[in-house]
DNA sequence: TATTGTTATACTCTATAACTATA
DNA sequence: TATAGTTATAGAGTATAACAATA
């Protein structure tokens, strides 16, 4: 075959496997949400934070930490910075743990990260029928598990 | 609802997202990966790069990293650390590039990474059906064009 | 001019160990 | 004893800029 550049003279024999399909797909959702979420200062993980949050005022970092796969330890610079920039504040709870709030800013923040990422999903996977999304979401799911 | 520890007592608006969806997947899949890779001393990403040399004798570093997605400056300490482990080797091309070959031990820890690989593509994949198989790489390939 | 290999560097995410204070 | 928050640290992976040598 020519060199046309259209396909590749190599073999590769990665692209037989799910899991490196998996991989492949998830990197390029992550690099175009981190893109989108850009403008807003936000990196995928910090916005996830601040929608969970947003969605469950008074919740503890320890408890983000559980429901997003993220360890104990990796939540406190991540809090942090959403706290230093003011879209989180802190409300003590039991003089261990403290709850977890956006303030009016955070929830501004929330509002247009909520946009930009509705935006992403339409873009990524509006192209899928609605019995390819069902399927494909319960094949992460079972994955996951 | 009591708190018998089955269920979560906040609400993750992640969850909703086929995004965050493939994310977990994709991390869930790539530490099961890793952790069947030690035993080799590799990591899945230094896994991949031998069995792409492996089937590829003399591919070049450059077109290793356009086929993986891994830049051209990342690809040096990765074939440089496989080299040093003596697992492949370089031989001059046109003074400006090199062709990667395994060694004989580097086609020896090749047969036993495909082995594991395939082992946990068992493991994570077998559960579906081939139709679901086939649509779920249908769809990953589609999100990462 | 474009490409290969390289160095240097920085950032994001993840992982573990260990400590304090509190329940 | 278990949990929440924290500090310190390390390791993967990824990103950009810049350079020399070669095509």
């Amino acid at each position: 075959m020519a060199a046309t550049g259209t396909t590749s003279d190599f073999t590769n024999p990665l692209e037989s496997l799910h899991g490196y399909q998996l991989r492949r797909a998830s990197n390029a959702i992550m690099a175009d949400l981190a893109r989108g979420l850009e403008p807003l200062g936000l990196r995928p993980t910090e916005a996830s934070i601040l929608l969970l949050i947003d969605a469950n005022p008074g919740i503890t970092q320890s408890e983000i930490g559980r429901l997003l796969g993220i360890k104990r330890a990796n939540m406190v610079p991540l809090s942090a910075a959403l706290e230093r920039r003011g879209l989180i504040r802190r409300e003590q709870m039991d003089g261990r743990s403290h709850g977890l709030l956006t303030t009016a800013e955070g929830a501004a923040t929330c509002d247009a990260a909520r946009r930009i990422i509705e935006d992403h999903e339409q873009r990524s996977f509006s192209h899928f029928s609605p019995d390819q999304l069902a399927s494909l979401v319960a094949a992460l799911r079972a994955i996951r598990a």
